[in-house]
DNA sequence: TCTACAATGATAGTTATACTATCTTTTTTT
DNA sequence: AAAAAAAGATAGTATAACTATCATTGTAGA
């Protein structure tokens, strides 16, 4: 049922490209899976491998550790939301109706109807929410950036800062709106589900309407004339 | 030189009070200089006890484990920051530049002068930026949020979002916007060193002034009546 | 269809991490 | 000076994070 959507992700993210593969679909499939349920640190290979009836070795054939996997995942993600992104906006002429499109889009991509078979997006958003920002908090960021690690996240951020600017073309903080609202849509959906006292919105299941009303409000406030 | 200033911590955080001994402060003080130097991952107390010129087993009489550790270090942080806040904004009855001192605290907390001999607060906020958030991103979050973990952090959101509320008491979102302002001043900074394609701001050295502008334009766009 | 070769599996081994346990020595308290 | 608490020294265990080697299976081209 693969709708045939292939991403394109930095060669460095892996050894061996796990979308050539069964094993390496699987690798992917699995992992998703895994690190949402015993979170990221508790992850290892073997409990990997062990899960999927395969080898710890053969893991390892198609990446070198497990942060790089979680970047990889982290990066499919972001291509995904960029895909959707664009696909949610073609034809929209009414640049704040886009921008409105935008945030949804962002806050609610699990809702999205899943596009590849071996990717669960729904999991995969929540391990974006939990485990995202550890993608790039690390000592090795600088060497990371350097080989285009994370270009994916800095294409989107680019693309919803032009959307922003298209808004408001006098904006002065068009790129950290954007990424703003990356880390938000996260956030508070995090905090409402473990730390609510952080924020002042309410999510129950799925249902984050308060998060992308929120978002809303705050951006649209800061574009305004 | 102590100014005599001993923040109380929540016992949960640690097995023996490290503030109470003279190993326990160096500890403190040793790994907030290891965890800057090679990262939270890398760090071990066993490399924090050789530096120290102890043995790993003391280490481990004070804290359960290098993670509660992190938590320690940063609630540490977040004790400091509101006593800086309670501190700066003593006696101004203007609640607009309250607010502005409020962020200005946030962002530039590095540049206080140092009120603790056992911490060097430089080092700390750069942890904070980098490896703040790992102390609530795990999978026992809300077991560790039951024990009061996390409180510090709540409360110190809370006194902001009611300095908030003076400068506008019809904001919908007043905690939101302090978690905001907290893990905004962190990330832009982080940006701005290591991504900078994600924000527009730049900093050099420890001159963090485009930081607090862009929050500062942020937050009285949102409470602009 | 056979052959070659790439991919995977099975197994073993290495070094480091994340602890726990026990005993001795030093320091502090009374 | 004795008792108790803290710290040091040492050793040990389980698991993580790999690497290496060889056997087996699957597949693409002659």
């Amino acid at each position: 049922m693969s709708i045939g959507i292939k991403f394109t992700l930095n060669e460095h993210l892996f050894l061996r490209d796990p979308q050539d593969s069964k094993l390496g679909k699987k690798i992917i499939k699995e992992s998703i899976v895994l690190i949402d349920e015993i979170g990221f640190e508790a992850f290892t290979f073997k409990k990997l491998a062990k899960q999927m009836q395969s080898t710890e070795a053969s893991v390892y054939r198609y990446f070198e550790n497990k942060h790089v996997l979680l970047i990889y995942l982290v990066s499919w993600y972001w291509e995904w939301m960029s895909y959707l992104i664009d696909f949610n906006t073609m034809n929209i002429e009414d640049h704040e109706r886009g921008l409105k499109i935008v945030i949804r889009t962002i806050v609610d991509a699990s809702r999205e109807n899943p596009a590849i078979d071996y990717v669960n997006e729904t999991i995969l958003h929540r391990i974006v929410i939990s485990e995202g920002s550890k993608a790039y908090h690390t000592k090795h960021v600088d060497e990371e950036n350097k080989h285009g690690i994370f270009k994916t996240y800095k294409d989107l951020i680019q693309k919803v800062a032009n959307i922003i600017l298209k808004v408001q073309p006098n904006f002065k903080y068009p790129r950290s709106l954007a990424s703003n609202l990356f880390e938000m849509a996260n956030n508070h959906i995090f905090f409402a589900q473990h730390l609510p006292r952080l924020t002042d919105i309410e999510v129950q299941e799925d249902n984050y309407t308060e998060v992308s009303e929120m978002m809303e409000y705050f951006t649209f406030r800061l574009l305004a004339n």
